[in-house]
DNA sequence: CTTGAAAATCAAACCGTTTCAATGACAGTT
DNA sequence: AACTGTCATTGAAACGGTTTGATTTTCAAG
């Protein structure tokens, strides 16, 4: 049960290492009677050459950068990674990406498996949550493994992309004062999601800023998983009066929007007619959306650009750069579904 | 500007390559002033270990399949994707995702770059458009690298996993003309798309076993992509008077289908009751549209599931396996876009 | 100081390929 | 028969780390 090497074949062939690699590259100095031999043999061997030890000995031919991001399914990080792909290519550099689904352990294993495979350097969109793991980041570091954050991680010096969540809730809040809102609620993510805190604390300022009051009532925990916002949404409607409803809803972000929509059609409740909804990161389903969501839009493709862009320098310099930090404005985008009051 | 090694490294700092070793693998048996001394000088030469050879050395620890999909965008192969990570993740084995963009010379370089890093295994989803090319598919072969297919590649044997695209859209037909739809049309996707012709040809024969006649008018290219969608729908539908209006209409795909949507919302169609609309594949985001689309369901975790079991299969037998073949069966989804007319 | 065990460091072997100069075999030429 | 040239094949070195048993250093105790 031992693993098959070049060695192998080539002794049960009855020629040199040489021979067979040659083989196996599609070398044409290779007699076709031997190379069939060979070619049966490794056939019958099930021999599977390492592409490692080629590639120790070759140098690294390809160039590939990796991508962590933290859900699969979420279009706002394959878009974001589409902006990565984007660049790298145009570079010459491969992209391949995997996805923690906020697993750290997952993360952890990811970077370890990048520089195992000689993978030029990562783009990570970190967990933040929860206790702070970051022995592996540091590793990175130890070993000059060039890396690109997509988010801030306490207790490492590192490039970091990110965009500006707080002024970002604070543009859209703004824009349902000034349109004459009184009643605005902010339906937050999932409790330890860092994004949550984030927009919780962006809402919050922008109250402290109106001449509006600020209370906790007026954050709601609807988390972003469909099943979960969509219930709670029809929980949180059908325990109040009609007349106590807000006037406008700041949603965590799109995912989360569209539950609400869904639900709040359920409920017969017209958006935004009777209730104004706002999502957030502009993801493309949001903008197919029949009933248009307006939204705040992170450029998520120039995240990726950008991101590719500072780690591609720092994998491409053979000093150690120092490192950056990048932090992209977010667009406000009205569409249909948030009302102009008092116009 | 050539690349530093280890030995540079214990050269520049007078210690062995051993010792410096012993620092990057954390070793315990290194006195904190040697440490550190030789971490600054990694750091001055900005020194990155080749995972490569610490490798070669020590076998591969790590076990990882790859996936090559053809969209990183569209939900159904990232649904696909997830599939995958959940067996292969249940046997210990890590997944890294790549995607084509439906570029040959793209699928050609991933599955290099996967064997050239000792990636186990590779699922494919192929790009069986236009000129076969496939060459890169008969190196795997002959270099006994396992990988399986999501769809068929003329030429070529190999363990597929494909879904019954031809009898799902039959189905989809059947139901519609029992509930007594005779104006049915089928959108069809990219023209050179090798799913645009499967379900074209599905749609052709669901006609000819019912006493419906078949006319090529009943085929109206409006491709995938959700302007264009969205645009040759409008066209469509303003090029006809009311009555000339189809009572249901088959989709490409659940995408097309959402763009078709909104299209026929904008014309002030109502859907399903003055026109039917059936999707295909039950993406994620079908299934939270507002406004409920009926669809033919892909088991996509099933197929990944499926796929991955057969890879690690063959990855972990020393032998070489009889390919297999397995086709997966769709079901029909009823939600409220489509209606039953003589009832 | 010595001494001796423990701790730190070293040097060489090793991992599985590719490369390439050297060799061998053989047909054609003189 | 000797020579030349071509083509197929060989075998050893090389790639850049890790491992390991041997060797040196360190330092506390005598």
């Amino acid at each position: 049960m031992k693993k098959i090497t070049i060695e192998d074949v080539a002794k049960r062939a009855g020629v040199s290492k040489g021979t067979v690699s040659a083989v196996i590259n599609a070398k044409t100095s290779v007699r076709p009677v031997t190379r069939d031999h060979i070619l049966e043999i490794m056939k019958e061997l099930n021999f599977r050459p390492r592409g490692v030890a080629r590639n120790l000995k070759n140098g690294q031919r390809d160039k590939s950068v990796g991508v962590i991001i933290k859900d699969l399914n979420y279009p706002f990080y394959t878009a974001i990674a589409t902006g990565v792909k984007e660049y790298a290519n145009s570079k010459g550099y491969s992209v391949i990406i995997t996805s923690s689904e906020n697993d750290h352990e997952r993360e952890r294993l990811f970077t370890h498996l990048f520089s195992a495979k000689d993978i030029k350097g990562a783009i990570i969109a970190p967990i933040v949550e929860g206790a702070a793991e970051i022995e592996h980041l540091f590793r990175l570091k130890m070993i000059n493994y060039p890396f690109v954050l997509l988010e801030d991680v306490k207790g490492i010096q590192a490039n970091v992309v990110a965009v500006n969540n707080l002024k970002a809730i604070k543009k859209a809040v703004k824009y349902l004062i000034d349109g004459g809102h009184t009643k605005i609620v902010h339906f937050a993510g999932p409790p330890n999601s860092s994004h949550t805190q984030e927009r919780i604390e962006g809402f919050r300022h922008a109250f402290s800023e109106s001449t509006l009051g600020f209370n906790e009532n007026m954050i709601v925990s609807i988390g972003s998983r469909h099943e979960e916002s969509y219930g709670k949404t029809l929980e949180y409607f059908k325990n109040r009066a009609r007349e106590d409803y807000p006037t406008a809803i700041v949603c965590f972000n799109d995912q989360q929007a569209l539950a609400v929509m869904t639900a709040m059609q359920e409920l017969g409740i017209r958006v935004p007619d009777e209730v104004s909804i706002i999502g957030n990161d502009d993801i493309s389903y949001a903008a197919i959306y029949p009933v248009p969501l307006p939204t705040i839009r992170a450029p998520q493709i120039e995240i990726g650009k950008e991101a590719a862009e500072i780690l591609i320098r720092n994998i491409e310099s053979s000093t150690l750069l120092p490192n950056e930090r990048v932090v992209l404005e977010t667009e406000f985008i009205v569409r249909k579904s948030s009302k102009v009051l008092n116009s």
